[in-house]
DNA sequence: AAAATATATTGATGTAGATCAATTATAACT
DNA sequence: AGTTATAATTGATCTACATCAATATATTTT
């Protein structure tokens, strides 16, 4: 039972365009000309406004949608047999998620919205028509998946090889990061996700996290007030996430 | 500086062809008609026996080949900024191995040899024309990387959460599978790579795999004899493996 | 075949982070 | 505003694994 956006009585489908998004070029509808937008308009159904905690897709669900962040953030998560919770990643505007269902046709995980968000959704299927006949819009694709394995080898280094302060000095200047690419400021910024959810996706304890936090605070590397961080050192910061442990 | 597999003085292209490969069923050139044989023959190339620590390619190197394993093993592993060395996956005949290159356009890891291997190489760009006409061989390779997602996402989720007998479970019920999967015994076979790469693999010292195996071994679930591993108690295994910790 | 080198095992000890527990801060609900 | 529930911090203790060190066993070299 997929619970795909326009199945949500206050989700519906409303007049929003590819075309006029402001979005596109960090979505994958900014490697298309303007003659193709309309195409795109036709597979792609954006939402309104979801609130925290929704769920557009669950482990086990058959494999159909794939989807983009507009605005908000979203984590992606699986589960064990044995009810263990890893979060794989946070999406932020542009991201495009879902395409690791294609293995199986099961959607491997679970989508969900870590705060008020808004999403555009397509048929994986059509999207695939789509770029058959767009080589650009295929190499798009390839690429997304490619970063995808890109960004799953490279935290697989992180959670092998890295102590709690590296991880999180990995973790915090990642986010920057990508906060600087969507036009925000790298050095401020709130995290939109708690403290758990962090130490979930860096295979450390809630507890761990708060004193790496705290710690990052009196070495005067952050200012952390709750969800608001401000990045103060930024070489001390890129120092310790490469230091040599 | 690409060392592609026909630059090596020892590796010269010798008569096989895709077409007459017995490993079909379990390659990229399993989804492809008989017709289409010879096309595929036009841009895979064929290896003759490579020795042990070759490295097909690496880690910033300019991408352009991926691989197929023939015969043997290959592990990929990748460097840190500060010297630290992941191993980022193991692959056995015909396992596809490099697509995590097209993102960039540059390798993001080394792919090595871990035993006298024989190996098979396109030019990505010419896999991907080739693609372009063909739904099911673009298919297939979306199928192909879907699954590394989903593999490594696994492996998050075992070096974020489990313990090392946990991992060492994992990993050995892993190599069952795929071994079994390629017609070989699922319960008795060789590790192609040493302690310290399984360590290596699953974020573990030489020193925790070492007395990780031995207490399978106390334990009677496997019996081990250097490389030589023999499941004797596939329940055990996978209730160690599945336990809530 | 002997020497040299690399790999694997086993033991002793130290430590980072998990776990348990208590307190404080924040958000949600009535 | 006051109550309840949730999230975050901080402290005390415990433990699994890393680290250091010593053999032992393979493998390679001469």
């Amino acid at each position: 039972m997929n619970k795909n956006v326009d199945s949500y009585s206050y989700a519906s489908i409303i007049e929003q365009h590819c075309s006029n998004c402001n979005l596109s070029s960090l979505c994958i509808a900014g490697i298309l000309e303007n003659a193709e937008m309309p195409r795109l308009d036709t597979i792609m159904s954006h939402s309104k406004a979801l609130p925290k905690g929704e769920i557009l897709s669950s482990q086990g669900d058959s494999f159909q949608f794939v989807f983009v962040v507009k605005t908000g953030s979203i984590k992606t998560y699986t589960t064990d047999v044995s009810g263990q919770e890893q979060i794989t990643g946070f999406y932020f505007p542009g991201d495009l998620i879902g395409l690791n269902g294609i293995s199986s046709g099961i959607c491997p995980d679970f989508v969900e919205t870590l705060e008020t968000s808004t999403i555009c959704q397509s048929s994986f299927e059509q999207l695939d028509k789509f770029s058959a006949e767009h080589p650009k819009l295929r190499r798009k694709i390839l690429k997304v998946m490619s970063k995808d394995i890109c960004n799953e080898q490279h935290m697989l280094l992180v959670l092998a090889k890295k102590d709690a302060g590296q991880r999180l000095a990995t973790f915090l200047l990642s986010l920057s990061c990508r906060f600087k690419t969507r036009g925000f400021s790298e050095s401020r910024f709130r995290l939109p996700m708690s403290r758990r959810e962090i130490g979930s996706y860096l295979g450390l304890t809630v507890e761990t996290v708060s004193r790496a936090m705290t710690r990052l605070h009196k070495n005067n590397i952050i200012v952390i007030d709750q969800k608001e961080v401000v990045i103060t050192d930024f070489a001390a910061l890129v120092t310790l996430r490469d230091g040599s442990k």
